[in-house]
DNA sequence: ATATCAATGTCGGAG
DNA sequence: CTCCGACGTTGATAT
């Protein structure tokens, strides 16, 4: 069937097979074919998938997925900017997907396509999302108090030899304190993040405090955080939708 | 059209569309769906987008996926696990997606139907790889001279107050060896890790090596790896994919 | 273009 | 089940 906005066959031959994703490329359509197929990547790695039924899909962009019934991630992919292209070898059709740099093609060996079809796409709208580490961020400089009574933060992506820290501020003594932020439970990693900005304010005269700032931490890393001397504070990241202006730290005298 | 491996409709009716969904969630079958919707989501974190025309899959073993025509990753998905549900609302088709741990929920709202299908997939074959960390590390052990002339291994994930080494070893010389494996360019991270691992030698009598192995290293990764008196080895990884038998450190004496 | 960092990361493996 | 680290990570942002 055929109309202004997609195509769609059942069980096509090879050569309509090969006419129909030309078409798509030629429009910039997303394509998707679900087919019995092999596969091969070289590239960045290597990768072979011996025969078996799976869904391709070609993106306007270049994208290009090939999905398993499983798992959420494709088996194969190209990211975007990659050239398709399509054609017959030996009565059979290939579907080659290219990148220049890093060098990487993606081969797919098609055995028999039982369905195929190609849609122009209209779809303007961006996801909108809320609840990340940023989220966190901008909630503790607008609610500095929600860290502990007379917190002042005093910047933000401070570079220290070992990475920016998250929040560098100040307690109600006047000691230093570095907060690094993690918008789901942190594990030790997260902790040996905090203890490496830490490196560098080791001689600092006030004396200086690590805080964790997470909804929540694993056994190991609350033992490891508890042996440096360092500490936890609960925090779960906001999730509001409204696009609110966003605080910025010239609200913040940065006085250190 | 419907045949034993497959069914699909094109502009469907909303009783069909419930029908087919149902239909094919019941037989655990993949179902695809290009349509015209919305999508909410609440969980981990919270997103809206609004109207637009979108691929849905849904696959036998709960994994839900949401692909706009641009980027690899989905928009919106759930993990494998997840259980899907099809109604009507309002004369509107909603399909959700919910898991238990975390909680997650994910909605769809069709406003409209261009395709539909499920599909009874056939696929046993898995991917094969070549060209991790993990096959360096192989490589590196079955012949450690690449390393360097007399380069012996003692112990492979040696555990350190820093986290594991890669490979642990001797020079010919008996000095102990730190090698920290990165498959593709190395980053200052991996010298910053090298460098951590190595705190626990600090004492060591006859002096500690620690050795990036890497295909490239960045240009500020170099300059911090130089100034910390540590090395650089270059190492593509290799890219076979014939399964071949490991070898196991056994084969070692850990004599450390 | 390169480097760095977050992510509803996902995924696999070990305890 | 939780915890931990790798990934052809991807994607966004700053340099």
């Amino acid at each position: 069937m055929t109309n202004r906005r997609f195509t769609s066959l059942e069980n096509p031959t090879n050569k309509e097979t090969y006419k129909i994703i030309k078409e798509g490329l030629r429009k910039r359509a997303m394509i998707i074919i679900f087919s019995c197929c092999r596969v091969h990547y070289y590239g960045r790695a290597k990768s072979r998938l011996g025969l078996g039924e799976r869904l391709i899909i070609i993106k306007p962009d270049g994208s290009f997925l090939i999905h398993q019934d499983r798992k959420v991630e494709p088996v194969n992919w190209q990211p975007p900017g990659s050239k398709a292209k399509v054609k017959i070898e030996d009565g059979k059709i290939l579907v080659e997907s290219r990148r220049r740099k890093p060098a990487e093609k993606l081969t797919v060996e098609i055995e028999r396509v039982h369905t195929l079809s190609y849609y122009l796409v209209r779809d303007i709208h961006e996801l909108e999302v809320a609840g990340h580490e940023e989220d966190m961020c901008q909630l503790i400089l607008e609610s500095p108090n929600i860290i502990e009574k007379g917190f002042r933060p005093i910047a933000r992506e401070y570079q220290t030899s070992n990475g920016f820290i998250d929040i560098l501020g100040k307690d109600e003594n006047g000691s230093l304190m570095v907060l690094e932020l993690k918008s789901r439970r942190a594990g030790v990693s997260a902790v040996r993040q905090l203890k490496r900005y830490l490196e560098d304010f080791k001689n600092d005269k006030h004396g200086v405090r690590g805080v964790l700032v997470a909804p929540s931490i694993t056994h190991d890393a609350k033992e490891l955080l508890e042996a440096e001397g360092l500490e936890f504070k609960s925090l779960e990241p906001p999730q509001e939708l409204k696009k609110d202006n966003k605080i910025t730290l010239d609200d913040f005298i940065s006085s250190r």
